[in-house]
DNA sequence: CATAGTGTATTACTCCTATAATACAGTTGA
DNA sequence: TCAACTGTATTATAGGAGTAATACACTATG
């Protein structure tokens, strides 16, 4: 069963989120992988304080997205595979650099602008 | 007087925030220049069908960045030079890249495969 | 087939943001 | 001065997001 043990909430940002983000890292790094089982929404509430279906209202989004798939009365489990990973992650992201590279050329940035800004700020958003 | 006919707001984001945009990007692309007169809070109001407080959130956040100067029983009055121009400018792409870098990384995407990405989607969109 | 586990639907509560209503205060110009 | 304009401070209302309480529905397993 996916372990929660390294799973440190933050102040200030949505505990559903953080819940969604910490499933979707381990799949990315490759910690959790496709078969492994979520633990259930009660349990991993208890486990972390909060009520159920803020846990739910995570696992149902990770559902929507493909993620993972539930059965109701056993449970959730992961269905997407590394390749499946890495399409859904690419589709996501080429609909925002279309966005981006727009923006940029509206604004009259250049390419070499845009990286150094990019390269700029990446550090920023380490602070989460 | 700053006109606001191409104004069109739209659902879904703030007001105040569009009127501070619909400002701002009229001063980076040059329509707006230091001394333009905007109108007054209740006039504009009356114009948009929203009540005049909404107009003075709007205002006082742009006096804040300091784009505008405001005399009570005058007005207000774009005050931003070109230097400070493009510092807004700088401003409203930092918010836009923000927006991407908080993305890449919750993709765990790396900042050197970031870079090839907006490298390839750029020439794509210069092919169309 | 019973029971203790599982997920789910509905509803409500709390907090914060956006917006509005109202009353107040300063400026202009005949 | 005074009327009609200007901005401002305070308070109230509406709505959404995040979370929780509760009751319901399904499944696994003895």
């Amino acid at each position: 069963m996916i372990s929660f043990e390294g799973f440190r909430p933050v102040d200030g940002v949505p505990i559903y989120l953080q819940i969604m983000n910490y499933i979707k890292r381990g799949c990315v790094a490759g910690t959790i992988v496709k078969g492994d089982v979520l633990p259930s929404r009660r349990y991993l509430s208890a486990l972390l304080g909060i009520n159920p279906m803020t846990v739910q209202k995570a696992f149902k989004m990770l559902e929507d997205e493909g993620l993972i798939t539930t059965m109701q009365g056993s449970g959730s489990v992961i269905i997407a595979d590394d390749e499946s990973i890495n399409r859904i992650k690419l589709e996501l992201l080429e609909g925002e650099i279309r966005k981006m590279t727009e923006y940029f050329k509206q604004m009259n940035i250049s390419q070499q602008k845009a990286i150094e800004l990019l390269e700029e700020y990446w550090e920023d958003a380490d602070n989460e």
